[in-house]
DNA sequence: ATTGGAACCTGGTGGC
DNA sequence: TGCCACCAGGTTCCAA
């Protein structure tokens, strides 16, 4: 489910409610995530302060006293606040009850998601090997031009690395280069330097839109009040494979590239360096 | 070192 | 209706 600024969305609405409360109580509903959950530390966040929520790439952590956890939703799964006597729902694995009334509860079907307590979450291997925010000051031209020399893979595949670039799933990646007008099967080498300066400036304005609409909602994305995103209606690309480009009524291509789903307009998206970006 | 593919799961959808 | 195959927003891990 979630790329960035559905995790961004999330963020903010757990922040508001949660910084600077008491946890109360954990409850494990289910360990059985990605890895399972360390149930002695998880134990241990009950009578510790949440100070601050903040994202890394497309993961949430959660500062407290002197042991913090690291939320990643997976494909799947949210974050939403809920009332302390509010029933559970199908999947919800874990409960933190805080003094204000209010639950974070964290809920994944697919269980792809993780939860995980550490002393040191900034060290922890998952968030050390990230690569550059993509709405910061490091993820510019010069960055992604450089990345992408000697590389001969995809571009679509690169922007999609979470060691060079975090946050940018399939559906953005889709939405990203149909904006810059670059075809996703393009060798990564072959990207002109002012190409790649319309695909930072693409990547950039997307999320930031995204972000300011709460989030994609293709099936079930729910922020954390549990409301879901509004931004599908304006995704030129993705989910539309065989339906007409909005910028020239070409019907759309699919493909796969890494067995993801690829929607890109043959027209307005060019596999060679010398035609002009749309 | 790089790259492609399988694996981890459940739920929804569409075809028969 | 029911069954089955296939697909899905992410990431890790393994083998070539």
């Amino acid at each position: 489910m979630p790329e960035l600024p559905e995790v961004e969305t999330t963020k903010r609405g757990i922040a508001a409610y949660a910084k600077n409360t008491l946890i109360q109580q954990v409850i494990v509903h289910n360990p059985r995530l990605r890895w399972p959950v360390d149930l002695t530390r998880t134990k241990q966040l009950a009578g510790q302060i949440i100070h601050s929520v903040q994202r890394r790439g497309k993961y949430l952590l959660f500062f407290c006293d002197y042991l913090h956890f690291i939320i990643h939703l997976g494909m799947s799964g949210s974050l939403r606040m809920t009332q302390h006597d509010e029933h559970i729902k199908k999947h919800d694995h874990i409960q933190l009850v805080l003094d204000n009334q209010q639950t974070i509860t964290f809920n994944d079907p697919r269980r792809f998601g993780c939860f995980i307590v550490t002393p040191e979450p900034l060290n922890h291997k998952l968030i050390t090997k990230l690569g550059v925010e993509p709405l910061s000051a490091d993820f510019h031209a010069n960055y992604l031009y450089k990345r992408l020399q000697n590389k001969k893979i995809n571009i679509k595949q690169c922007i999609m690395n979470s060691q060079w670039l975090v946050g940018v799933g399939n559906i953005y990646a889709n939405e990203a280069l149909f904006l810059s007008g670059i075809h996703p099967l393009r060798p990564a080498n072959s990207l002109s330097h002012s190409e790649c300066l319309l695909l930072v400036q693409q990547i950039k304005q997307i999320l930031r839109t995204a972000i300011r609409h709460g989030g994609t909602t293709l099936k079930d994305f729910i922020n954390a009040q549990g409301k879901p995103g509004y931004f599908q209606q304006t995704l030129n690309v993705y989910g539309r494979a065989n339906k007409p480009c909005h910028h020239c009524g070409n019907l759309l291509h699919e493909t796969r590239i890494n067995s993801r789903s690829t929607v890109f307009c043959s027209v307005c998206q060019h596999l060679n360096i010398n035609q002009t970006p749309a």
